[in-house]
DNA sequence: GTCTATACTCGGATAGAC
DNA sequence: GTCTATCCGAGTATAGAC
């Protein structure tokens, strides 16, 4: 999408999501975001009355987006693995186009946790079942291994997320041993994962 | 160690260390260390000329310390699993007792690319040799499968750092399954990592 | 709605006494 | 070495013209 080619506000927050997405709350800077929107300051303060306010909306923003892509597990139309593969597909083609978006979230919630509860109260309302009730269910019935669900959810979302997040860490890493690192190559990465689960939910 | 016990000059980098810690770069307040140490802010201008410098010195120090983490790779008395697997250990450890380090070093590095490579060029004139070199050998020895070694690698970062990285996060997630939710259960945790290990590396 | 010019505030930095 | 008092710039926010 073309800054230049839709209204003010959208401009306003598509320039606000870049400089906060990168600077964070503290580090960004309202002159910053103007430039980036191609207008001055003053207009931001007429559509947002001041920076928190412009922050939490471009942060609530990515906060929801972020918990939908965890509605999948809700899906009893389909067998539990699959729901996973899914999740994994999904979580990555989203991280792809937003590959800040852990980071960002993250950073935020880990400087400012107080904040975080309310917002993420409002969000969770939705009818998405978690993936832990679900893998509750599935070993009660003994369709999976008797597995512990938290660790499973931990681990799948660290493979998932956390090649994205740290990144500019495996660059370096990554360049110290000659091999030449382009960003996670991603159906090989999901490949890994969906392998791990298989690995973890077969008997 | 308690703040009182010490000299100025290690209270000052203690209270540092906290608060840029927590807030990064631009979050934090000279104020607010100065108030962590005990001291006023004209002190901390007496011991470190200005804010980036001090911020500099805390950075250091966290990033030398994450790398050296990575210093078991090279140990060639050690068969490779073990090898891992006591990094696994080390690596864990390290995070419980400084849970922020990586989400902090992760912070700024993205915030602040350019300053980040300098940094580790100093750093990773170290001995060690990185796993990427390590893994590449033992293929072609087929000592292990043929794996993806960057990803593996990947994998294997992921899988140790990510729940402390986004621990404010599974909170959430998991308070919302009414599971109860303490910070990872390292023994759990570290268990996982290398089943992990053992899957992707057995024959 | 959008701009320029300006006011206000916060917080990093310094001067200077002790 | 440590303090109090003060300065000064950067950056947010507002007034007011168009």
């Amino acid at each position: 999408m073309k800054l230049a080619d839709v209204n003010t506000e959208e401009r306003i927050l598509e320039a606000a999501k870049k400089v906060f997405m990168k600077y964070g709350l503290y580090g960004a800077r309202m002159q910053d975001i103007a430039d980036t929107a191609g207008i001055n300051k003053a207009l931001l303060h007429y559509y947002f009355r001041n920076k928190e306010k412009l922050f939490d909306h471009v942060f609530d923003g990515a906060l929801s987006k972020y918990f939908q892509q965890m509605e999948v597990f809700s899906d009893k139309s389909l067998p539990l693995i699959e729901r996973i593969n899914r999740y994994i597909d999904q979580m990555i083609d989203f991280l792809t186009e937003y590959p800040q978006m852990s980071i960002f979230i993250i950073k935020e919630i880990s400087t400012n946790p107080e904040l975080f509860h309310d917002k993420v109260h409002k969000i969770k309302n939705h009818k998405s079942t978690s993936l832990i009730a679900v893998l509750k269910e599935s070993i009660e019935l003994k369709e999976i291994p008797d597995i512990d669900p938290v660790i499973f959810l931990m681990n799948l979302h660290s493979l998932c997320a956390y090649p994205f997040v740290a990144s500019p860490i495996f660059k370096v890493i990554i360049e110290k041993s000659k091999t030449t690192w382009s960003d996670p190559n991603n159906e090989k990465h999901k490949q890994s994962v969906k392998e791990f689960v298989a690995f973890k939910l077969s008997n």
